[in-house]
Order: C-alpha cells, then sequence, then structure tokens
DNA sequence: TATTGTTATACTCTATAACTATA
DNA sequence: TATAGTTATAGAGTATAACAATA
C-alpha cells in the first residue's frame, strides 16, 4: 500500500499516457486506425476466437468490438465464420490479407518504437511492460462483478498473491476459460 | 535497443492500458470529465499559467486545451484573467470552487488508486510512474520538429543522457522557457 | 429465460483549418 | 508577418439500450 503522494504522480502519468498512445497511433496507414491493428494484433497473437473472446482481450464493450471487427471484415483482413458447436457465434481469423497487413502495421510499429527509445535498455523495457501488464490485471480483478469502491478501504476478496513477471502474461489466457 | 519480441509486448501493453484509463475515468462524477480533471489537476499542481503552457502539459493540441478549459471556466472553476504583459494570452488559474473540486476528485482518484493497486508495493507504484514519465519523455524529444521516423534508424540528434528518476520530472517543466 | 452478437444513439476526446485579436 | 487563442467541422473510440437469433 503506497502512499497517497504516490498514487498522485501516477495518476498524473496515467493521464498524459495518451500522448504516446497518439503518437504511436500516428505511423498507422489511414486506413487502418488503432482499433483495427488491434484486432489484427490480437487475432494473430492468439489465434481464431469468438467475438466474445476478442471483446474480452480487448476490454472493451463486445458492441465496440463489433464495429472494430465489421471494419476489417469489410476490408477483407479476416473471415466471420459460424461457429458450428453454437449458431449465435462466430469464429474470427486472419485472411491471408490480414496476415500481411498485420506484418506491415508491426513493422511499422517497431520501427517507430526502436526510434523513440534507442536509449532505452533491454530491462527498461521489460519492466515497463510487466508493470502494465500487472496494472491492468489489478484493475481488471475488481472491474466485471460490482464496480464499486469502498469508501478509502481495499479489497475485501482475498487477494490474488503477489504475480511474479511470468504470471501476470495468465491474465489475458485465463479468464476465458470456454 | 532493445528486441523486436520486447517492442511488441511493449506495444500491447501500450494498446491495453486504455481500459485502466477508463477505469479511473469511471470513478469521475459526471460534470467532470477526464479532460476537465486533467486541467484541475495541473493547475494545481504547477498554479497559474497560460492557455499555450497547459496546452503543453496536456500534450493536445491548443483547440483541444481551449475546449477543455471553457468547460471549467462555465463551471466556476477557474479564472481567464488577460494577460496584462500580452493580450492575446490569458493567465488560467484555480477559483476557491475549482480547488474544493480538484481535491474532490483527487479524492475519489486517491480511493479508487488504493482499491485497485492495494498488493503493490511503494517500490512498484514508484517504478511504474518513473517508467511512464520517462516514457513521454521520449516520446516528447521526437515530436515537435519533424515526426518522420527514418527507415530503421535511431534518432541522429545527440542522445540525452540517460536519465535519473528525479530528472524525468523535469521534462514538463523545461520544454516551455518562455 | 439467458446469451451472442448487431445496430442506433449519444458522448468524450482529438486534430485540422479558418478566423479574430494582438505583437 | 507571426503568435495566442477560439470556433467549426470531422473522425475515432467508447458505452448504453434496444433488438434479433439461438441456446
Amino acid at each position: 500500500m503506497a502512499a497517497q503522494r504516490q498514487y498522485e504522480e501516477l495518476a498524473r502519468q496515467l493521464s498524459a499516457i495518451g500522448a504516446v498512445k497518439r503518437g504511436l497511433g500516428r505511423v498507422l496507414p489511414p486506413e487502418c486506425p488503432a482499433g483495427s491493428a488491434a484486432v489484427l494484433t490480437l487475432l494473430n497473437r492468439h489465434g481464431e476466437m469468438r467475438m466474445s473472446r476478442l471483446a474480452e482481450l480487448l476490454a472493451v464493450d463486445m458492441s465496440v468490438t463489433s464495429r472494430h471487427v465489421a471494419h476489417v471484415a469489410e476490408r477483407g483482413w479476416i473471415h466471420r465464420d459460424p461457429d458450428p458447436a453454437d449458431k449465435r457465434s462466430r469464429i474470427l481469423r486472419l485472411t491471408p490479407a490480414g496476415e500481411a497487413k498485420f506484418e506491415e502495421l508491426s513493422d511499422l510499429s517497431m520501427q517507430a518504437l526502436a526510434h523513440y527509445l534507442h536509449d532505452w535498455s533491454d530491462d527498461e523495457v521489460d519492466q515497463l511492460s510487466t508493470l502494465l501488464a500487472r496494472l491492468r490485471d489489478s484493475f481488471g480483478d475488481c472491474r466485471a462483478a460490482s464496480a464499486r469502491i469502498p469508501q478509502s478501504s481495499q479489497c475485501s476478496q482475498p487477494s490474488q498473491s503477489p504475480l511474479s513477471p511470468h504470471d501476470v502474461q495468465t491474465s489475458e489466457t485465463t479468464r476465458t476459460p470456454a
């Protein structure tokens, strides 16, 4: 449990981080905004999945996911095949064109990061990634059920014991068992 | 200079951090969206300033700043007095009502952070704040002049020697000497 | 009845460009 | 001519609610 002074500083930094995200977004081609890039990236990384799973990975509402997915589907970058096991669902997967587009986006992003972070050490990049993953995880813990925050108290649920850098990564894949 | 694999991971984490920001934004009262809260926070922290300075601290265009400022001014949370030294400029400063509103927002944000990050150590919070500050600084370096990113190369300008945690904070205050 | 996904609507944030007033 | 700030317009991202189809 940190001091208020530290939380204030963290809140300021989080508020300011939007500028970095916009900077990275500016290297993307106009036909592929950040939302579309996120869809392609997650499908490339995790393989085919349903809408609901993608919505969880994106951490946005399903309606938002639906719009992003429609955008990339219209451009032929993904297929939306009906799920034989559940006709309400659709299975999303990259097309060859989508894989090519992902590679193009990835190259652009990697060049930008290599440019801006040229004087960062490997450890620093890793540390930041790990802390961001854990940050998202800490917020995800208390989001789904009741987002109510009790007056100046702590989470009442049993604390998920301190995460090792390796554990953090699992949050993405364990939150949707089905 | 880190490996592509690390940049990919960082890019994913940055893309996902929006969920955290939205989570924090949800604790704010409806009459004070995140943009307004940022204005109040920066004026509270840095004291009175001009629009152009605030736009830099917010890291958004002046037109965006103008809208956020108009919103908080309409609610009586700041004053916009003409600058006697330059009649084009306006000096922004918190009103007593604005200070009270800031305290209210601060309390809400602090409660939320204390809630979600209850199992974070002091060091971890500090590390994340420091790395985020440095991240913003690294992107700010190459933003103003020519945002062109040379094909797979590095910044050609003399590298600002590795920052200590303390140096990072100065970037906000040194970028606008006038 | 509950769940998956889509669509309609509204709101926030942002950038570009045109404009006013002043330096 | 250049700069500080405002406003109009457009676009991306998001959430809520109503809806259709299926479980």
